[in-house]
DNA sequence: AAGTATATGAGAACTATTCGCATGTCAAGG
DNA sequence: CCTTGACATGCGAATAGTTCTCATATACTT
């Protein structure tokens, strides 16, 4: 009834794998460096088996704020820093004391432990704020820096704005593309979330830099 | 440039929602409730306000461990339990100070927060587990506890199962069932992990409770 | 009242993860 | 050394939770 745990070629590659990495990987972080040992295994085997040596105990898995999950070869106590930026994760060492189980009301609830959690900017993150300032709070509403796809729709507008020499209004816009008025501010709303286009002065547009560079 | 608030209806259906509700309810747990007082609302609004009221600080958005994002009507500091068993979050009061920022040495990091969170059963739960002590090791393997659903094969092999008096073999069940005995073999494997099947003496196989009762 | 900025509904798309199944491999026993 | 059954794997499909896209509707500002 109690499984025996087997000790497979791909098990310890995947184990040999998180051992030697520093930081704390994702699933699929650690599946890109495995294939390049073993180009066969599937995606779910290191999910498995992450799941299973966890399980074991060999190693931690890391669930920390609602993104991927981590893991850790380090199977001791010990709290963990995360970047809100680029998340990721390290080690922390902390000289408060750990809440004991004892420290806490629990409402009816038996606790079978506690984790602890600090988060902030990563070095690396930190020096990329520094360089570029990020114009407006435009930074924080877009996580991920990746070049954003256009539909068609916003590709024409931004043709568009990228045709005229100074800031102008949606309804020129409208009647250079040929697009009705209100899909065109609908879609400057999104060129404008994704730093695309930008507005010098109220309802008049632009396109920005990046929205020129884009289009190329 | 900076983005004005609105206060639009649904905005405010669900704030007011939140805010009543004495646990940390779930996006979808809230969208529920909210369509019972604005029918035509989109599971998206109630995601995209969540996301909107936790940015300005009137609540507070929970990531916690893994699982759905929880939101939380009190903005203030406070730390959470959960439960492991069946996810709910309830606040927690403690009397260990909060471990500062600066107690924890911050290797480059700029550190802005900090997150606790303990966990265990709810009493909820450690009542569900007293009543039953859930045979072996069992209950570990499958955290969710619907019941299970069967593939074609699966119903197969499990009705031959039901008709034998005693435990069997899965040469005996491939010849039953008129199926190749590597299949029947791994199909009990997936029936026995669901609890339907076990397996009394090595290599023998008879249908359990659960599994009798899934097949009326 | 007009016009712009914002918000919404509906459904598609996406991401991270797990499942189902056929097939492969290991270890023990005849 | 050959079978057998337990345990593993690869693959693709399925799922859950969340976000995005776009047309359209609504709230503010002037």
């Amino acid at each position: 009834m109690n499984r025996t745990l087997r000790m497979t070629h791909q098990r310890e590659i995947i184990l040999a794998e998180l051992q030697r990495s520093k930081t704390h990987p994702t699933a699929d972080e650690l599946y890109e460096r495995i294939k390049k040992k073993l180009p066969r295994v599937s995606l779910a085997t290191v999910y498995r088996n992450l799941e299973i040596l966890s399980e074991a105990g060999l190693i931690k898995k890391l669930e920390i704020s609602g993104r991927q999950k981590r893991f850790d070869w380090d199977p001791g106590e010990h709290d963990h820093v995360y970047c809100v930026r680029c998340q990721r994760v390290d080690n922390i060492e902390t000289d408060a004391p750990a809440p004991s189980v004892a420290s806490a009301q629990e409402q009816g609830y038996r606790i079978t432990g506690c984790r602890i959690e600090f988060f902030g900017l990563c070095p690396k993150c930190l020096q990329q704020q520094k360089n570029k300032p990020s114009k407006g709070e435009r930074a924080m509403a877009c996580p991920s820096c990746t070049t954003p796809t256009l539909s068609e729709t916003q590709r024409q507008v931004l043709e568009a704005l990228a045709n005229t020499s100074e800031a102008c209004g949606s309804k020129e816009l409208a009647a250079a593309t040929g697009l009705e008025s209100k899909q065109v501010s609908c879609q400057l709303t999104a060129l404008k979330n994704k730093g695309l286009v930008d507005s010098p002065i109220r309802c008049k547009y632009a396109i920005t830099e990046q929205g020129k560079s884009i289009l190329s």
